[in-house]
DNA sequence: GATACTACCAAGCAAGCGCTTGGTTTGATT
DNA sequence: AATCAAACCAAGCGCTTGCTTGGTAGTATC
């Protein structure tokens, strides 16, 4: 599996993403990590240009909307995502495998450096205009089709005991809610979650 | 497992619910709808007021603040719902049925009359006042303590395979995010549902 | 050395926000 | 018939909101 860090770096250099030394860079890193603290609806324009150091109208040099910025925010997180599962499923050799591979990428963009993103794209759904909710939902839906055929196979095979449909939001939502309870840095890593997942997810 | 519906009049008999035909119970559940809708800080007092027939002025006659409105239908859901899993644990005979009580009994919530209200505690937390937070966290110790008993009495039955502390929390994301995607009234029932958590959670 | 572009500031507008105030209606009680 | 509390209205205050406007400093291009 390769770090998402190198996926990262070739997805900005390629244009997919916003340089993070750039202001626009600078700007959706400071709106995921205020959005996530404090939500969408609570986060000001000031709050956001003071966190960037710039009077809160010039933002609208970058951005012609603040709705935009979470648009913004939102949208390269679910590029990144999805690249990220792609390139691990591809180096996984069987169902098992491949159904851990997806729970530990999800589960490195939740509390890894994209985590305040990852956040928001999880947690402030509705604030978001219904056309850009489209657009997202549709860029989602690769990522989607991944996890449903990795869980297929893992049925065929006879490992899972819940219908794949049920099972993706299942275990989706597992994962999603990790966001709100696991601290990284204690007793339990990043890897050892994962296991716990897996094992919940799939038979021996 | 005694229907949720007679443990709520009950509570409302008792005074611990606001009957909903009161004033305060129909702003509460007005209050309930929109925060969910809307998201706590998107929902405005006038919008509340039109919600029940009433200017936006006179909310205040029946709460101090709007955020005391949304304190009210949390710490009023905390309590109907310790009331109602510890009901459903009393009947349980084994720790698989234990399991599967407090499962139903939360998914009865999340989809049944309560929905809006409970998915508020669960989406809404941040919004509230970090006082208020403590009051309805200390409500709660006792719903978090029956997840954690059973689970453990589980364990020890060689029911799970995940430690009880980490299963709850990973239960407990997958039956919080179906208020996302399931839709009641489909091809899966609520019942089947529940079937599907039980499954994941615990061996055969 | 003129042009053009990016990134920003300074100031403020119109609209909407939570909430307050003083007064009126309503329905039950005495 | 008089009393009283609960429930609500009408009006608006002080403040914050997202966003606009006109202008300026720095840097790169030709």
């Amino acid at each position: 599996m390769p770090k998402i860090g190198a996926l990262l770096r070739k997805l900005i250099a390629d244009g997919h993403v916003s340089d993070p030394a750039s202001p626009r860079g600078k700007l959706l890193a400071a709106a995921a990590k205020l959005f996530r603290q404090n939500g969408y609806a609570a986060t000001t324009v000031r709050d956001l240009g003071a966190e960037v150091g710039i009077l809160s109208g010039s933002l609208f040099h970058h951005f012609k909307t603040k709705e935009e910025i979470l648009f913004g925010v939102m949208s390269e997180v679910v590029v990144a995502m999805e690249t990220a599962l792609r390139a691990a499923l591809s180096e996984a050799r069987d169902p098992r495998a491949a159904v851990r591979a997806l729970i530990a990428t999800e589960l490195a963009f939740i509390h890894g450096k994209t985590s305040d993103a990852t956040a928001v794209l999880l947690y402030e759904w509705r604030a978001l205009s219904s056309s850009h909710q489209a657009q997202i939902l549709t860029g989602r839906e690769a990522y989607f089709a991944m996890w449903q055929q990795t869980l297929a196979e893992a049925e065929q095979a006879g490992l899972v005991a819940v219908e794949p449909e049920y099972l993706r939001q299942l275990i989706h939502g597992a994962l999603t809610w990790t966001a709100v309870w696991y601290k990284p840095g204690g007793a339990l890593t990043l890897e050892g979650l994962a296991d716990r997942c897996l094992t919940m997810a799939v038979a021996e």
